[in-house]
DNA sequence: TATGAATGAGAATTCATTCAT
DNA sequence: AATGAATGAATTCTCATTCAT
């Protein structure tokens, strides 16, 4: 879609490989680790409703007490869980972040362009993350990790609006709507079907390295053309479509 | 904030005598109300987690069974909450829209402006109502409401784009973003507080953009702050601060 | 099917007209009756199971409150819906007797094949007032019931022992097992389909002899069929057909 | 009482022996077993009005949830009590038909004098086996054992007819004349102390033959003279008296 | 460390009974 | 007499947590 270097579908190319090692599903690897590994599997096949400590623990192929060993409660692990997916999601956008080079407007939209991929691969955790209220516990961590999310953005968005690459704007709330935005505009429709979809759980569909293929313009990958409509409603959202590109996609002539 | 005819405070001085009549929590009011209220209450208060029958019987002053009398179960009852308030939200926005007269901009802003007010009137309702997980009857209800909302909004926009006051864009998107950043921006933060917080229920505190700055600074309220710069920030996402006026709150020069 | 003057048809014609006349449905009848009537009606339709105060005084057509003016509790209004068709069908069972005149075999096997056949007519309610078990004060009219039931019995019995109609035995063992055979191979199958048959009530279906055969089988009617095994087989227990008749239905040459 | 060789007496001395061991009630034994012992238990006590989850548990000394860590519901628990008692019966059955040898009419009246002493002996549990109505899950295992037990007789007394050593009869409806016969002449008065009797539970108390008489008098044991009685009611009933032995109890000349 | 059976508080729901009108 | 809304104890079932082995 993008004709331009630093498009959608350049910067995951790029930034796909940066991505964390996937945390390892291993057999006899250290019983805490598959836990943590077990309870994250659970929540993406059903959400919190599904991940009773009994299907964590089966999971796992240990015993329920056993959680116990580890965790000082079934919240706790959750925190945990949540800090593992949470610290690698926002490393993988700082690294976008720092991939994306000089350009102000570039070091905004690498981040979020990362956000959506990932949320696409991963609706079901996404929503969990984002949305599925659970213990209170758990809900401190999934601020703590918006609240980072959100920082990482308005910092980006601060120097780009004082090097003059995007207009005068509260930072924070625009970091905070492109957040939002960007998630209900793909998780928003998973809890459609109410909750994490426990029918194509584990199934994932659409997978970024799937429709990282060339310009996405032509593309008839429909996450594609979303990915790029996207991007051009954060570029709209932030001011870089006015100031930066006259025909970034969804522009006026 | 703005000093243009129809801008956020004009908007709502005339908005909110549209709204409804606020359901009384009256004493000695018909039962079934009381139940609905109650419910009300107790969503607001503790986030459906903590909406138990017997939590929402007793603040309503009944007897646990008596829910029953009125209402076929749990899941009916909170039908009915649903119904009742999204169906006075959508009514209001509605309103909003024929309020806006023919500036196709001002159709599009009116509507998330009074939603950014509501939410912001009542936080843990609004999470409660857009996000939080319940029962599958409640969430058929949910997404009926959502696809209302966005359809309303993709409405608007639609005709805004083809009367060319807005740029070509995918109003759907458009209007699933729209909605995220507001909410994002308003009742995101109500997690804060874990869960819809119970002590500061109906107590609006401020929320993301905590350092508001900028040309909304000489205004007293700090809601009044935000909300402009909410509506600068969907000012810029649909298009409508590049083509149509070059001096929105937030834009440069 | 049996060509002997009293064989079960006549028996039958005979005693269907000394029967009661049936319990008046009235419309605007005393409210005492309205709710015995319904309270038959909806055991006869749910069994116990679904006769719930509700249930009857919806059928009623008064408010369930007003069940307590007439009674002291649903299960006194179920002693009493007892004692009304127990001792109607106590009554016609005497009624048969009378009718049989002299034959002392005739006054045993009378009485049986009218409770056959009421039975056969209206299974879900025989099922009720045989087995089904329900409150402790109706189960003691129930013991009642067959107490009654088995003496009238076992005074025929007596009678024709002592006249030598039939052979020694023990008449209320005689009685009883008589009763159970007959109620095992009317009511028992009933409860097959679990419970008095909601969906077939009323609907008379065949039962454990669906496989009739042997003279019975020139008569169309399944259930003529069956009251003739039926009959043939009470013959046989109480030891008439060794002494009385050779010829009867069932027996050897 | 009877003087020829196979009869009650024999057959029980005989059969007795083939029984069942009696499921322990142990102190410190499998929960599961303390489980299905308790349900047994408070079934003949109570019924299965009597027999919520709270008793049951509470008789196996254990918490009320712990009951379904072994059984998937109440429902589930019961039937596999059903199963258990069930089997034994009919495997009883069985080896008392073979245990009978050729003897035809033997075969017949071997089962039905073990069903009776059987039942003789817990009279509230065959009651619940045979007639009290439970949760349609229960009552398919109750159908099930029923056709069997009918089956089983049905099938010897086919033979017998086919040999000539009994008269022409409807097997099926005879074999569930018989078991009535029995059961209501041994079970039906269980119903007497309302519901299974709770106090007298396990205590074989007279039955409808209290006047017992006759050739049977001889006999100390009054429960020998009941089955004694039922065992002529047994013999005439399936024409075994009029055909085979004119000199069998109850029988004139 | 690990186990997994046991726990028990709490969930939603039902229904005979009461009582102010 | 009649009403019918309200009651509240009882039901089955769930699940995070504990603890003896």
């Amino acid at each position: 879609m993008s004709a331009l270097p630093g498009g959608t579908a350049q910067r995951t190319a790029r930034l796909t490989a940066l991505v964390d090692p996937p945390p390892v599903p291993d057999a006899s690897a250290p019983t805490r680790e598959r836990l943590l590994f077990a309870a994250r599997e659970v929540v993406e096949a059903g959400g919190y409703a599904g991940a009773s400590v009994a299907a964590i623990a089966l999971r796992a192929g240990v015993a329920n007490g056993t959680l116990y060993r580890h965790f000082g409660s079934k919240a706790e692990l959750f925190v945990e869980v949540f800090r593992d997916v949470c610290g690698r999601e926002v490393a993988a956008m700082r690294a976008a972040v720092d991939a994306a080079g000089d350009d102000h407007v570039e070091r905004v939209l690498a981040p979020l362009d990362l956000f959506s991929r990932r949320a696409l691969q991963n609706r079901s955790l996404a929503w969990a993350l984002l949305a599925e209220p659970v213990d209170a516990l758990v809900d401190e961590v999934r601020l703590e990790y918006r609240r980072t999310y959100r920082e990482l953005l308005s910092g980006v968005l601060r120097e780009a609006i004082a090097a003059g690459a995007l207009p005068p704007q509260d930072p924070d709330l625009t970091a905070a709507g492109l957040v939002g935005a960007v998630g209900e505009a793909l998780v928003g429709p998973v809890s459609a079907a109410p909750g994490p979809p426990t029918a194509t759980a584990g199934v994932p569909r659409r997978t970024a390295a799937d429709g990282a293929h060339g310009p996405a313009g032509e593309d008839g990958d429909p996450d594609d053309a979303l990915l790029a409509e996207l991007d051009a409603l954060c570029r709209r959202a932030t001011g870089a479509a006015a100031t930066v590109r006259a025909d970034a996609p969804g522009q006026p002539r």
